[in-house]
DNA sequence: CCGTCGATTGAGACATCATTCAATTGTCTT
DNA sequence: AAGACAATTGAATGATGTCTCAATCGACGG
């Protein structure tokens, strides 16, 4: 059976084409379909880990601590940084660890982490993202996808 | 009273340093805090609405489909490629607009959402910053589905 | 070795989130 | 004007996430 979504989707292009044959709902089903899966859904579930990963004040400010500081850092200084126990600081860095934001290194018996060159790049897009005063006006910038 | 945190950090630069004045902790607190507040706390704050709008597969997928569209897409388009309800569709562009991930227009009585700048620069940094496991061609990615 | 200290781990408490259902708004059609 | 339909909103609920506390692991010094 046809799906509802299917049937107000081809009452939509019916209006955009001024008419719509069934085949052009397949061919638009399929168009977008594929802009679903225009990469592979292994990779989403390894960005949804990085974003998730980033999507917290503590994790967040720790990355940031990193990057900016631009060399490894003990845990005992991260310590100084976030206002957090030592314990989530240790659960944090666990987090970011594994979606391959920091690495860990340990020296005698203290642990410094360091951030990756991902989460270089995240961080430094996400200044230039943000930052630039005002949020897209729709036209001006272009940021051309070649 | 110096909190225990303090009392590691002294160790810890004890240990660096061979020796440690208390002048050496005070100055490695500043340069801790200074990586701290590198950035206004009201901007870590947008970060974090953005990243945590970006971190959730519903929404994730909304923003790399209208991306990877180029072009504004109807509520109903949308619909065909994320698997959730209508009423989630509208709550996640909700949440996506407000972090100025997308931008709504209406058309009579459909409506119709483009990715913003901002949308397209994290996008696209994303897929570049992940996909890091010997990636030569930066061209169009094109991962073979399984 | 034993005790201390840095750091991590696990469990539990508490908050936040994502989704669905039901009701609503605004637009178009008849 | 009334009904149909696209889309949004609010409330409720089940699921996740984040933090702290307590216990543990490993490395170092006496």
């Amino acid at each position: 059976m046809m799906s509802q979504s299917t049937e107000r989707l081809r009452r939509y292009l019916d209006d955009e084409l001024g008419e719509c044959r069934s085949e052009d709902v397949d061919r638009r089903l399929d168009e977008l379909g594929a802009l679903e899966t225009a990469l592979g859904s292994d990779r989403v579930g390894t960005e949804l880990d990085v974003l998730s990963a980033l999507a917290n004040e503590t994790r967040l400010t720790l990355v940031r601590a990193l990057v900016a500081a631009g060399e490894e850092l003990c845990v005992c200084e991260l310590d100084a940084i976030v206002d957090v126990s030592e314990s989530a600081i240790s659960h944090a860095l666990s987090t970011l660890s594994e979606a391959g934001l920091v690495e860990g290194r340990k020296d005698g018996r203290w642990k410094k982490y360091r951030a990756t060159n991902r989460a270089v790049a995240l961080v430094t897009v996400l200044d230039g993202s943000i930052g630039e005063s005002g949020v897209a006006h729709t036209g001006t910038a272009r940021p051309d996808d070649e």
